[in-house]
DNA sequence: TCTGGGGTCCTAGGACCC
DNA sequence: TCTGGGGTCCTAGGACCC
């Protein structure tokens, strides 16, 4: 059996932490640069503001219900995040991390007849030790306990906020009351196509063909779905070692961009947040690709048409240092870049990565590059430590006005010196 | 005026090879 | 007049997830 453990609303619930007087009430979270609403909590669903929509689009109901809002503090979250995983690791010999506010466990070797009260234990002690409020999903497939966590979250209190699916009556009962687009793995593309086939609930999906499946919803992926919806695990537990296999930072600008030099700088430091990604999971990279978005005055002032541009280059060599990475980029940063263009975000992607300590270096490039290495690792732990981008290179840009705006963003209250909570 | 960011996996199709 | 078949590798792009 497997279970699943998911934060409920985990970026306002992260807010609520530090700010009592929020409890009860309507909290939401917005996106990078102010844009979307990318988390609420049932007060503020209950009025009726829906995920992922544009945040003016709301400001009425928001004002109007006094519904505190936030910019994201991904410094707060991901500190929360950790201890939430940290409780979960001590509780539990199997977990895997799936998203920054879920986690997968292995419920090999509990009882069968104790799952409910195991459960339970899970959800009570990661409330009790990190406050953050969690749902508990346990079911013989992550699909089928992605359905459990599901029901548990929008039923808390006739449910407790934990669902097992044991017998298959459990899961046919379940199934059948779950909408095809809310199965995990069904998106709004497979959706629409399934409903055409008048397959409506999880339970129709579980009754077709896995023949039918191979031809008409993605092959292999298809197959794999209905399976675990009978009940057959064929999304294994990942290895919680595996390192990533790309790295990306992709950034809306808070005020366009019309410059070169402007855009220059935004990419170097773009890069230069990738580069410490990639080193800290001692990786180099062999390839990198970068994208400009620009979006064009056309007639109609309304109209939101971005139109990217890519290049990517071929390293000589994989590399995890900053400054080597910059120098190859810039060029197509020049390359990339229309005079006259509105540029609204940039990003950059490595991609093809190996384990740093395998790098091939030349006699040449030796003795350089040991003394890069340590330049790299005293720049880290300078940044990680203390306040972001403290020691950087010059290339990155001082007056830096296409920064993202977060103007309603909450204290660093974990993370940074300056920011602590304070007693007196 | 204002529409996020960071990932994974899979497939199709082209290039190339013998 | 006749013009193979099978394999691999790579890339772009789609679909999905939170």
């Amino acid at each position: 059996m497997k279970a699943i453990v998911d934060c409920n609303s985990f970026y306002a619930a992260c807010e609520r932490l530090f700010k009592p007087s929020l409890h009860g009430k309507p909290v939401v979270v917005l996106s990078n640069n102010d844009g979307c609403i990318v988390s609420r909590t049932d007060e503020a669903k209950e009025l009726g503001i829906r995920m992922a929509e544009p945040y003016y689009q709301n400001k009425l109901a928001i004002e109007k219900n006094k519904v505190a809002v936030f910019s994201s503090n991904y410094h707060l979250y991901g500190d929360i995040s950790r201890r939430v995983m940290e409780t979960l690791r001590s509780l539990s010999p199997s977990v895997e991390v799936y998203s920054v506010d879920e986690s997968f466990l292995e419920l090999t070797g509990i009882n069968e007849n104790k799952l409910y009260d195991y459960a339970l234990f899970l959800k009570s002690t990661t409330e009790l030790w990190t406050g953050i409020p969690v749902s508990v999903g346990i079911a013989p497939t992550k699909v089928l306990s992605k359905v459990a966590n599901r029901l548990a979250k929008k039923d808390k209190i006739g449910t407790k906020g934990v669902v097992v699916l044991q017998t298959p009556s459990q899961q046919r009962e379940a199934l059948e009351k779950t909408a095809i687009e809310d199965i995990w793995g069904v998106g709004n593309a497979n959706a629409k196509k399934l409903r055409l086939f008048n397959i409506n609930t999880g339970w129709d999906l579980r009754n077709m063909n896995e023949e039918w499946a191979r031809k008409n919803l993605g092959g292999i992926v298809g197959v794999r779905l209905i399976k675990e919806l009978k009940g057959f695990p064929c999304i294994e537990m990942k290895d919680p070692l595996t390192t990533k296999k790309m790295i990306a930072t992709t950034r809306m600008f808070g005020k366009p961009v019309y410059e070169l030099q402007a855009l220059k700088e935004a990419v170097s430091t773009y890069l230069s947040r990738a580069a410490e990604k990639l080193r800290r999971q001692k990786g180099a990279c062999k390839t990198i690709t970068v994208f400009v978005v620009r979006n064009d005055h056309t007639q109609f002032k309304s109209d939101y048409f971005p139109a990217s541009k890519t290049a990517y280059i071929n390293l000589p060599s994989a590399t995890d240092l900053t400054n080597v990475m910059i120098s190859h980029v810039m060029p197509l940063v020049e390359m990339l870049y229309q005079k006259g263009s509105k540029y609204i975000k940039a990003g950059i992607i490595l991609g093809d990565i190996v384990p740093a300590n395998m790098i091939q270096y030349n006699l040449f490039e030796l003795g350089e590059n040991l003394n890069q290495k340590k330049l790299m690792q005293v720049m880290d732990n300078i940044n990680f430590g203390i306040k972001t981008d403290l020691v950087k290179f010059a290339a990155l840009g001082t007056k830096r006005d296409w920064k993202m705006r977060q103007e309603m963003r909450s204290k660093r209250f974990t993370t940074i010196w300056d920011e602590l909570r304070e007693v007196r």
